[in-house]
This record gives structure tokens, sequence and C-alpha cells, in this order.
DNA sequence: GAATTGAATTCTGAATTCATAATTCGAGTC
DNA sequence: GACTCGAATTATGAATTCAGAATTCAATTC
């Protein structure tokens, strides 16, 4: 009776990672952390010798991290980190604030107790954070938080998309040294957020991200225009 | 996805897509093709001969599908296309139902009166599909207006995302036999749609989009209750 | 006769090699 | 002195080769 079965989609039976996705993922974690800077020439032979890896794999490393547009592929000319003029990014706010919307209306529904618990718990170390002056702490826990929403929507296509659409973005977020008073209202803003997600009102919590979102654009816009461009 | 699309200043200057990107392209449409199916796994040998490539584009090509989401790649054990289960496709439609409504919302405000124009002919066709009971026709033209309501938002990144969801959920809209009620239903709302574009009311027109689409879902997953086989 | 073990085969993963395109740099010319 | 052309160099693209893991299948044992 043995039926040929399909392998189970087990995850979890030791099955490490091939070389080009650990590749992909100490790329990935170069770019967006911000050691190689948009526009930067990716030297392959460079990054062979520091991963300790042949030219196939990586190049197949790139290949994912061109897939996620993270990088530019140009044929015979090599890869650089993909650089994002301002309408790009302006663009890929209100995808990426539509997903987080999306984001808080399934949590809403499917989020467990204590992940909302946790969420409040995460949101009152925001408010000490702000109390304290504390920039660094603030966009740590600030990424926490979106993070768990996410978590807690229980919607495997919408992390990947939002983690890709994210990627494209990263460093901006990091340059959002916002104003006292922008700060103060993205505080009020997850306060409220927390509270209706206590409610577990996802009528509310959707549009209440998707705003979120929106005034960090304009924020970043803002500062954006006062600096001369860098990256 | 843009994966070896030139930098814009450099573009035109016929730089033919890297073979992997070939590849891709031709292995996705495989896939879209229905041609392989849901679960199938992926013989390299046979595509390489099929191709006449050597593994080795082949393989980053399978990297950039496995990236899309449409291919599953488990290490040592070989590529299968990636078989999306109802409760993933049901996770997929709030997704790309968010990135429609944003569509709709940036069409309203940056579509140019010739576009406007062009999806109010392509929605007369659609009408007069319904009145002939054309359903293949209905679904070309269907497919024709949500594209051009893509391209009238001008945003790279919204496109860019929205081809990759709808990548993974594309085998399932063809299986919409939708009933006559739903069909009659689809339709006005499409002419609402039409109608709010006309008047460029992108508040009106965002969640016209994002509930035509979540409609579908319905119709969707209620046609899939009624017959056993999948896929 | 069923189950288990292990050798043989097949397939995948990665490194290396070969081919080709782009860039660099120097010689020659105007 | 600046520009152009072309050879040399360097980097990328793809095929091949080598290594290792998984699967298959037959032989052996209970």
């Amino acid at each position: 009776m043995n039926v040929d079965r399909p392998v189970p989609e087990q995850a979890g039976l030791l099955a490490r990672p091939a070389l080009a996705v650990q590749v992909a993922d100490a790329l990935r974690s170069l770019i967006l952390e911000g050691e190689l800077k948009g526009g930067e020439k990716i030297r392959e032979i460079e990054l062979t010798e520091r991963f300790g890896v042949s030219r196939t794999p990586l190049r197949e490393a790139m290949k994912i991290l061109a897939a996620e547009g993270l990088i530019d592929l140009i044929p015979n000319r090599g890869a650089t980190v993909a650089r994002r003029s301002d309408a790009e990014l302006a663009d890929a706010f209100p995808v990426l604030a539509a997903l987080e919307g999306i984001a808080g209306t399934q949590a809403a529904e499917r989020a467990t107790d204590a992940e909302i618990a946790e969420i409040g718990r995460l949101t009152a170390r925001l408010r000490a954070a702000v109390e304290a002056g504390d920039r660094p702490g603030y966009f740590e826990i600030n990424q926490q938080i979106h993070a768990a929403i996410l978590a807690a929507s229980r919607n495997e296509v919408l992390a990947r998309t939002h983690a890709t659409v994210a990627g494209q973005i990263h460093r901006a977020r990091y340059q959002a040294n916002l104003t006292r008073s922008r700060w103060e209202k993205a505080m009020a803003e997850h306060e409220r957020i927390a509270e209706a997600l206590a409610a577990r009102d996802a009528a509310t919590l959707g549009p209440l991200l998707r705003d979120h979102m929106m005034a960090k654009l304009t924020a970043i816009l803002g500062a954006r225009r006062d600096k001369t461009a860098i990256d």
C-alpha cells in the first residue's frame, strides 16, 4: 500500500537553506543596514571573497535581491544597490500604507488576546521612550509594534508582500529625524492604534494604520526637502 | 519585477535581457498558462533541454520565480510549482484588493483624459460581452480594464507589487465560472467604477475597486467549494 | 511475505572553466 | 592639448565539471 505521496511540506527537518539563500540574506542585511549605499556598484569578486563562496551562489543571490527590487541588475554591466528617487519613495508609501491597513483590519479579527496584550505593553514602552527622548529606543520599539501587528494578522502573503515593499524604502525610514511635534502626534496615533486593537475594532484600526503610515511619508519627504540629497 | 531593467538614463541601448531573465519569463508563462500545474515537480534537465540552455541560467531563473512565490524551492529536493491552499488564496485576495484600491485612488488623481475615455470604451465593450453571453471575451476585457487602471495610477512600485501578488493567484482567477447573477453584479460594479473614474472621484473609486475584488474572492471560494477537482 | 539495509543511480548544489562583452588606458592623430 | 581609435585588461554570462545528498531498488533477514 505504498502510494507515493508528495513530500509533505513539513519544515523543520533540519533542511539548512541553500547557500544562495544564505548569501542573499547576508547581502540583504548589508544593504538594509546601510553598509552598501544606494547607487553603489556591487563587485562580485569582492563579495565572493568576503562571504567565502564562489560566484555561482552569489549570482543566484543577486537574482533574488533583484526580484525583490533591492538591487538593479544591468546585463553585462553588473549590479548596483537600487537607489530610489523621491518619486518612487512617494509611490511606495501608499502601497505600504494600504498593506498596513489590511494588516490592521485582519489583526483586529485574528489576533490572540496575548498578542493584543503584548502590543499594549510595547505601546506603553513606546510612550516611555518618548518621555525619555530616546529616539533609537523609539525606532526600535516602533518597529517591533508594526512587526507584531503584521504577525497578528496571520497572513503569510501579506507578510511577504509587506517585507518586499518595506525593504525598498528601509533606508528612508531611518532618515526620519522627526520633529518633536510630529513625534508627539505619532505617539498619539500609536495609542489610538493600541486602543482600537484592544477593542478589536477592525473598521477603525485599518484606516488608523493606513493614515499613520501616510503621515510618516509626509514627515520624511518634508525632512528630505530640507537636506541636500543624501543616500 | 525589475530584474535587469536598465536605469532610465541608459534605457533603449538594446540591452537584451540576461538569459536567466528570459528563461524566468518563459517558465513563468508555462506556470501562468497552466501548462505546469500546481504541485508539479520541476525537472531541471527536462527544462534545460526544452529551452536549450544549461542548468546555470535555469537555476537562476528558478531563484527569481521562487522570490516571486511562484515556485517552491526545497534544498536538495528540487522545485515544485507552488500550490496555493484555499486559506492562502483567501489571504492573497485582501492584499490584492487593497492594492487595487490604491490603484483606483491614484488613477482617479493621475489618469489622463484619454485613459479615462479608453476605460469607458472598454467598459462599454464589457457590457456588450455580458449581453452576448461571451464569457471568454468578458474575462479578456475585464483583464484589460484592470490593467488600464493600474497603468493609469502611474505607480511603478504598485504595478510591480500587484503583478507579484496577482501571479500567485492567477490560475484561481480563471476558475471563476461565475453565476449569472454574480456576473450581472460584477458588470454593474464595473459601470460604477467607470463613472467614478470619469468623475475623478478618488474617495469613491478606491473602495469600489477594493470591494469589487473582495466580491470576486467570495465568488471564487463559493465555486471552489462546489467542485471536488482542484487545480 | 514484509521490513530493513545498503549499494547504485539520479538529481541537486556549488566551484571551476571557458566565452564574451565592457571598460580602461595608451598611442597616434588632428 | 584634446580627441579618437584600438589593444589589453577586467568583469560578467553561461557551460561544464566536480561533490554531495536523496531516491530507488534489490538483496537479505526475520
